[in-house]
DNA sequence: ACTGGCACTCGTTACAGTCGAGTGCCAGTA
DNA sequence: TACTGGCACTCGACTGTAACGAGTGCCAGT
């Protein structure tokens, strides 16, 4: 079954207006607010094709239509077209994000500013180390055995560890060490660390070989381990906005789902260029997030990808609007990114 | 008035039995739950007096008693004994903490603990800088004209920050930058960073005045600016337990107070040694929390405080169990960050 | 292929009545 | 004087009934 035009239109219709509205849309209000240019009863016969093939469906015998995941879905790919965005609110973004001073600050307005732009969750992953490249390492000697392993990568991103040495280490071997890797992996990508960690270890005297196996270690755990990606969080009052309407009842499942970094990163850690991504309640594949939609797209500086962000909201979302915005954020991140 | 030892018993009751099943206490169950040895008449009697002074009162005519602010916190200072805690809860709060890698990990395992434990939200701050000092100072060159500033404090923190330079900065220069800030900060608490930073100024060649100025206001930014302390949040989930029967309906003023880390700082930050501070519902001064209880208190090293933590709750909370916990990972922590 | 009309469904609202937990008060008792 | 048993009263929660109306499906007519 082909739907003709006039019922895409419909059901371009019923979104729109329950997405404005937040009630279920009949048949009468439509060709009201609509210029269909039909009667009801036409309008009728057209949602129940619509309905039969499960694009809308009613909440209860005598009520209107309330669009469906498959409806939105239909709406998303073929209905809307992304909204350009208002001057204002493209001001807002620059000036938001005029005033970062690092990399830190940059995530956190980002989130904040997406959260507030979209009156919805946001999340900002951090630049993944994976997708990024050492620009310096620093060891400090905290006691005898312990030094601080600060990684800065070129992304502006930095980590620290604290390195646990077999044997006390002194100065000059510290800087020994820290001469040997920085020689090794600045510039390089991340994901070559194992190799070039490897090489370091074989290269080093044998006497010297505990010591900087050791660091090996950590610094292959800072490197690569997949657990380094880091999130930031924005918004989640915006979930107890739509009078508990939105989300089924509680939102407990939500805010747990929230909690997780390791969900949030599969939520928006999973990109790939120039691609935003529409998932839409069923479709999400963390049941917790059934009754949500998440929008979500790449950023980096030029064309290439360092992390992800989207936004989390309603089923019944402005999705067009959404889109637009969190194209638009991660443009001027990625801009500002550049500069750096 | 002065309430004899009956009433003040019954009060605990009422706080006891309405903490536990969340329904307004009458008197016959009262005398049914507990040992009181008189008849309901005359437990109703006592009510009338305990509503009469504030205590207690009915959520409307015909329902039983529901304690006020005011009688809970007559429970905490005068009727509750701080509950041992469970071998159980003392060995999960050890398992949990020795994982710890860093300082970072220790606050947000903390942190996750607290939540859980007391199935509640829970903040916990970092180390604040005020009360730390400086362990070393690193300056990575990222071009000719930037810089990156990263401070490690003795408690562990690790802060970062860009530091534009007015001129380019030959590598020679950076090194003696770094040696001159380590000299002269190393080991000095970060309250005397001002006027030692002051000093570095002053006592630099001319012409590597403007340098050394830039970097020093980049160096008070990072070392005193109170926007610098930061905290760390879990449990939100834990808000939207009680069937939104705690917090008066809404959760969305909580959850929005929880989003600003200003407020969060103020809720657990302003703390006095060994003191477990309780702040009870219209006690908060954040307007946005006015139904919700705060329990916190101070941890660090021995007996010095660098940081605060605590949890927020309805106001009907188990206050003996949740101080008892609060303090008791404060304890831990303390141990752990004495040990590095 | 569309439309107007009509019977039907069913959630919502309003209202009345019953039930019962809980209270306040009072007279009686140790 | 302090407590108790008894009793009338209050008022929310629940139940049942009725009216309402938005919205539908269907069908005959254009």
């Amino acid at each position: 079954m082909t739907l003709d035009d006039r019922k895409l239109e419909v059901l371009r219709a019923i979104v729109e207006d329950y997405v404005a509205t937040q009630e279920p849309v009949g048949s009468k209000a439509l060709v009201e607010r609509h210029q269909l240019g039909v009667s009801p009863a036409t309008v009728r016969n057209d949602m129940a094709v619509l309905e039969e093939e499960g694009y809308i469906k009613q909440p209860h015998t005598s009520a209107g239509r309330v669009p469906t995941d498959r409806g939105y879905r239909l709406f998303v790919d073929r209905l809307s077209r992304v909204k350009p965005l208002s001057p204002a609110e493209r001001r807002a973004i620059e000036r938001f994000l005029l005033g970062a001073v690092d990399l830190n600050d940059v995530v956190h307005r980002t989130v904040r500013l997406l959260a507030q732009l979209t009156r919805q969750v946001a999340v900002v992953q951090y630049p993944s180390l994976n997708r990024s490249s050492v620009r310096h390492l620093e060891l400090v000697p905290i006691s005898t055995t312990r030094i601080m392993l600060v990684m800065i990568a070129d992304t502006g991103r930095v980590e620290q560890r604290l390195v646990e040495m077999p044997a006390p280490v002194p100065d000059d071997d510290v800087a020994d060490l820290r001469r040997r890797v920085n020689d090794k992996l600045v510039g390089k990508p991340m994901i070559e660390a194992p190799a070039l960690v490897q090489a370091l270890v074989e290269e080093v005297a044998p006497l010297r070989r505990p010591a900087m196996s050791v660091l090996a270690s950590v610094l292959l755990e800072t490197l690569v381990e997949p657990h380094e990606e880091r999130v930031a969080l924005a918004g989640t009052a915006n979930l107890a906005r739509g009078g508990l309407l939105d989300f089924k009842g509680s939102l407990r499942p939500i805010l747990e789902a929230l909690e997780e970094e390791v969900i949030l990163i599969k939520l928006i850690g999973e990109v790939e260029p120039s691609m935003t991504r529409v998932r839409i309640g069923d479709e999400n594949e963390i049941d917790n997030l059934r009754s949500a939609s998440v929008v979500s797209t790449g950023y980096g500086p030029g064309s290439t990808i360092v992390g992800g962000l989207g936004v989390l909201g309603p089923t019944r979302m402005d999705y067009p609007g959404t889109i637009a915005t969190v194209r638009a954020v991660a443009r001027y991140v990625g801009e500002l990114l550049a500069q750096n």
